[in-house]
DNA sequence: GGGATGACAGAGATTGAAATCTGTCATCAC
DNA sequence: GTGATGACAGATTTCAATCTCTGTCATCCC
């Protein structure tokens, strides 16, 4: 029976199963353990509570959700280009998610959100790759030089907010909402750019 | 005893003093009617339902709450000074009261939330506002003339929503929430400046 | 007649007893 | 010794019985 040592992995691939299935608010350890064939002691004996074991198929899914990002932060084209091209992944990547299965992006949003730590830690690795492209984008004289990279990357994130945030995915389907979008972004390129 | 004839305004204050003692949660119109001394039955000759009932009282909270904005969007200083002006009000008025009273503050959120058609309509309202703003902008050569001055109002409004949209009360306390509102407004007036 | 009432049906909320879950740990199996 | 187990205490959730609320309307009162 134990022919295999349960991974850590295997237990957020159940644990991602079972919050599929049950949603975040009848999604159980004991459910978790069920579906792998084991106690639910052994659950416990690689996290060390539920909300950490939350917390760990939380940080999967938002990694997974924005692994595209970092290859267009560094891409070759035109720093301002690359910030439309980004802000638009991560739209559209959202946006998606949240039309193809929007009970599945409930259930992920409420991960999200209930694990703070791990939802701060990842929008600060989003705001470091804005800051890249803007940092580039200053250095390329193609934006203008006054202010601190991550503040302005800080301040273009929040200011998109709407086109990211998950308690806004009720409006991303407005019929508005893509060229809404466009234009927030094409009045905030215009100013960021140098003149 | 029905010396007064009562009046829908003796209601809506009875309706207030209900949900600020009790929540949104717990406020029913049999309270409202224990406050007047008068059957529920008598409520319901002056609304159509509860629903109509706590609209009045969002709408009639909205009003006074901006009530301010107006004479900022019509003032006498230049269009970018009260661009600025008339986004501080709001996010002063907004912050003001969710710091002074959190309670209430969440309250008349969930006022607000539920009755879709006032908040859609207030909403219309104060995006009227800025577009004026924008427009006397655009006439005056201060902001760029291209685009359409109530789309930029409502670009604006979108961008801005992190500073005035009461999901987002929590963070107008964080440390930084001051400054980055003013990053914000800042980078949107670049954005709208004429070149 | 204009305005208020309160009894009523159906919908929705409350409550507390029973069931389930979380997290621990002494024990077991290899 | 390493890893899994399952019994357990306390916290949390469920569920059905009960109670309260909403919205209507026949009736009442000035």
């Amino acid at each position: 029976m134990a022919e295999t040592p349960l991974t850590t992995e295997q237990i957020l691939e159940a644990a991602e199963d079972v919050l599929r299935r049950f949603g975040p608010a009848k999604a159980t350890v004991v459910d978790v353990a069920r579906v792998l064939g084991v106690s639910h002691g052994t659950v416990y004996r690689h996290f060390p509570s539920k909300a950490a074991l939350r917390a760990a198929v939380a940080r999967r899914w938002l990694d997974r959700a924005h692994a595209a990002l970092p290859a267009i932060a560094t891409g070759s084209q035109s720093p301002d280009r690359r910030l439309r091209l980004w802000l638009e992944a991560l739209y559209g990547a959202k946006k998606r998610k949240a039309l193809d299965d929007p009970e599945l992006f409930a259930t992920y949003s409420v991960l999200a959100t209930e694990s703070h730590e791990v939802l701060d830690e990842h929008i600060r690795t989003l705001q470091a790759q804005l800051a890249v492209i803007i940092a580039e984008g200053q250095d390329d004289g193609i934006f203008a030089r006054d202010g601190d990279p991550l503040t302005l990357a800080q301040i273009v994130f929040q200011a998109t907010g709407r086109f990211h945030d998950p308690v806004y995915a009720p409006v991303w389907s407005a019929p508005n909402a893509d060229r809404d979008f466009a234009a927030v972004v094409g009045l905030l390129l215009r100013g960021l750019a140098a003149r």
